[in-house]
DNA sequence: AATGAATGAGTGTTCATTCAT
DNA sequence: TATGAATGAACACTCATTCAT
């Protein structure tokens, strides 16, 4: 007698998720040069088996980065509701700062496979898509707090720049930061201040 | 009759150069997973050549990441002399992100090599002592600019880290960012709102 | 459905067995100069299946040397409770020269080693120890029977010296006798000769 | 005014000993598989030159063969004016013995040539053939000295393939005796015992 | 005649991937 | 479905040989 279809398919679907997440944490640890076999020992099954849900290498890339990237907070801020420009900026800034020190794993992951030149070029180009819809809405905020003053004044490109720099770097803070301990992550109050316009205090 | 020993010796020191700029390049593009064949075409001589100037791959990385590190500007910033703890903080920071800016393959080489799972133990144990003068050098500028006002009165080792984050990241811009022609390097005074206390303007 | 588990480790075992045989075949013939292609042509695998169950040509070669010196007749005879001297010379010198004509792949093998300037320092500490003991047992044996008259009243050392000498040389005879079929491998009592005096006849 | 000829001749022949010598010198230390670098190094010469003077490995082994077979001493013993066969035998064995002690270098090399798979057919089947003809009257004695009851009445290729085995053997006495300080040469008187009928003593 | 820089084929080893069970 | 044995292409490195000077 034929297991039952619906047990077969949730043996299939758990399977799948372990061999996931057993790649997601070796290939955040150790990028792409991570082997075949390094997945499997963290998943706990056979190599063979990762074949038979995932056709190669390539292919367990490509679907553990779409997965980590639809964890990222998405680049549609949804903050038309509320408030001012700045205030805005705010919250996209804080959410945006909040998912990496969250997520570590997943933007490392992120961070190793844009940094492999194994990477495909078409995975590469879906990133870079995202990211530049990301970075229009940011140079919009920017440009709209500037207009009302709430945003510093320098150029949106460069604000933008630093900005992106500053949040790549903070998914390497563990590992580039020479004393792991004293590595704090910084709040987002103090990474606002790349952009926004310090408030006027005491002239009024 | 044999080369002169002088032209022998150009010979070697120029291709022993030559060598060295193809591994800086390729290393730099492609991190370790370089291979010997790259630095090989990269440098416009044949693999076998490359072992007469260097036993190694390992070697030859040594060598690249000692160059690079000589081109960073160093953790001692001499400015002891002049100015306010704030002004030094200026200096310091402002050096950093221009070096940045002016040598970026030599970043992007350490970064790898740091990041590398194949790097051996001795060579990132010398790039995290230099990082640790470094953090130390820098968190003692943010706590004397604290102490006359002119550095943000957040926890200084989540200045630190911010700071960091971002030198880190700058490195990683033209890669980072989605839009290669629009990722403007951002000019060090709007880095430096990161560390320093909003100047208070209109109140005299 | 996984083979069974008993299965698994038969296969390995015969496997294991045919690379070994392999290997023990080409250094026997070529020394360590054979390839690891050699190794694996001889044994009918691919060359990265001899990989997984060994992890070098180095490792290879320690456990078919391993295997060799089992095969060889141990320095120890045991043969204290026969007889005099003279004959347990006897029995001892016709075990030798006997396993020599037995396992001449074994004897090939160990001479390449022992001859190889890449053989490592520590193997060759161990075949070195194995020689010292056995001569120490052979010139005791000589001594005893040269007290007894039975023995040649040379220079026991030298007598030591010829025999290994022979011994030595029997392991190449194939090679070195230019006519192979001609090479009758010589029976013990010849060899004896070498250590042995010669019986006095027709004095009763 | 071009370097008058003579002179010329001079310094060839005189090179030419030179890579000679350092091709005995190290192909009989380390075997074929020396290199060409260890080659030059041991002559004092660059790598270039020994090409100028031998077109290949291959054949600088051809030559340094080829001189060492110069220097055993002939098959042709010469001996037939001399005494009866058994003191023939003797004579002819002795002379190979003493040869072997004095020109330890010769042999070694021989020996390694001999037993490396590198070693081109043609010449493994020149050396085949000399030592057939030495074979051929090393037997002629040993029958013959049988015939007057000098030599030992076993079978005659039985202690051809012996005292081959020993003088082979040999050759390579300070690299298997385990304790070199002990490896005393063994005089001729021994290594005739294998052949030898032993002398009466006693009966008259 | 002599040097030493330069090349390329070959060796040990790893790893993505396939296949028999 | 699941295993793990098996393969072959690629990489770091060595060495005989050639070539410009």
């Amino acid at each position: 007698m034929p297991r039952s279809e619906a047990a077969n398919k949730d043996v299939r679907e758990a399977q799948r998720a372990r061999i996931l997440d057993g790649a997601r944490t070796v290939f955040a640890r150790k990028g792409l040069a991570a082997t075949m076999a390094d997945v499997a020992t963290a998943a706990g099954v056979s190599q063979g088996l990762a074949y038979r849900y995932f056709t190669s290498k390539e292919e367990l890339v490509r679907v553990v980065v779409a997965e980590a990237m639809q964890a990222a907070p998405g680049a549609d801020p949804n903050l038309d509701s509320v408030a001012t420009p700045g205030e805005r900026l705010d919250a996209f800034v804080s959410r945006l700062v909040e998912a990496r020190r969250a997520n570590r794993e997943f933007f490392q992951l992120i961070h190793h496979v844009a940094t492999d030149p194994e990477t495909p070029r078409d995975l590469l180009m879906l990133m870079l898509k995202r990211g530049r819809t990301f970075v229009k809405t940011l140079r919009q905020l920017i440009v709209e707090a500037q207009a009302t003053g709430e945003a510093a004044p320098d150029d949106p490109d460069e604000l933008v720049s630093a900005f992106i720099a500053c949040l790549d770097g903070l998914t390497r803070l563990p590992r580039n930061h020479p004393d792991g301990s004293r590595a704090r992550f910084p709040g987002p109050e103090i990474i606002l201040r790349l952009l926004r316009q310090p408030v006027q205090r005491g002239n009024t």
